[in-house]
DNA sequence: TAAAAAATAGCAATCATTCGCAACAAATGC
DNA sequence: GCATTTGTTGCGAATGATTGCTATTTTTTA
């Protein structure tokens, strides 16, 4: 928890309630990749009285502050994820919902070369992948469980 | 043009003004990845009363039918280029909005490894390299160039 | 060519997100 | 400590992209 008050405050960002209840909530292990109103959700249920607006503002300063990475996963809104972890990017079933991390060295390696071969500086890359679930029981089983 | 009109016969399509104007934009040089607003732009310039509406409509038409692709790029609103060639990745310069397109076995090879590794079949996926031209005065030159 | 089916224009509605602003709270100056 | 400035929040209005509704028009069918 101190932790946490450090890093809104080496962010600039003055120790409120609903900052520090948002970063809680993007702690917990079963928030990750979370969208704005998936926070407000929580929120919610934690009888906090936290305005959606406000979950959009903090969302976008921890943004800025490079607390959290913002992803745009097919649906049109912006998920969220802490930004402490190393880069990876994602898979994602489309039909269960499941998101899976991974990292693979040669793919970024080879995004630099097609941005240098381009003359382009590359400052920033968005690679999903979409598929289904090959265990069908698993994959019902989790649609289920997170509605 | 009747090479069109066998496409949207093809797709399930009755040959309509507003298809036959909209396919023939999406056909131009110039239009590869446009939005919906930019087709609508086109149109109003060409003194075409098709509504704007209208243009979604057709747009995602042509998407479920095969005949476009969409995608996202960063910016939040759809982009469509016609679907008729091999399947590619994106690179955008985010100062002039230039799109430069790609492809590499490599990359493209290694994501089904990824899915394979985690038990998932790929259905599809996006990879979108942002960047900057490292030649400013051909990347000044372009932004100006399309407003 | 009349009846039935499909498609369109214009505008209302929706969805995610942002703005505007008045009410609050924290930090600063004295 | 108290007034002042500065940062935050809540809530409702506004926004931008996209879709829905429906009366009207166009196309197809018989
Ligand atoms: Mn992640
Ligand atoms: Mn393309
Ligand atoms: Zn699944
Ligand atoms: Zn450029």
């Amino acid at each position: 928890m101190a932790d946490q008050n450090a890093e809104l405050k080496k962010a600039g960002l003055k120790i409120t309630l609903p900052r520090i209840k948002i970063l809680a909530i993007l702690q917990e292990p079963e928030n990750e990749h979370v969208s704005a109103e998936d926070v407000y959700k929580v929120l919610l249920e934690q009888h906090e009285e936290i305005g959606l607006a406000t979950v959009y503002r903090v969302l976008n300063q921890f943004d800025d502050a490079g607390i959290v990475t913002r992803h745009h996963f097919e649906g049109g809104k912006s998920v969220f994820e802490l930004a402490h972890k190393k880069h990876h990017d994602h898979l994602v079933c489309l039909k269960c919902g499941k998101v899976v991390e991974f990292e693979d060295d040669v793919i970024e390696q080879r995004q630099l070369n097609v941005a240098k071969k381009h003359n382009i500086k590359l400052t920033n890359h968005s690679l999903y992948l979409y598929g289904e679930c090959n265990d069908q029981e698993a994959c019902e089983k989790y649609r289920v469980d997170n509605l």
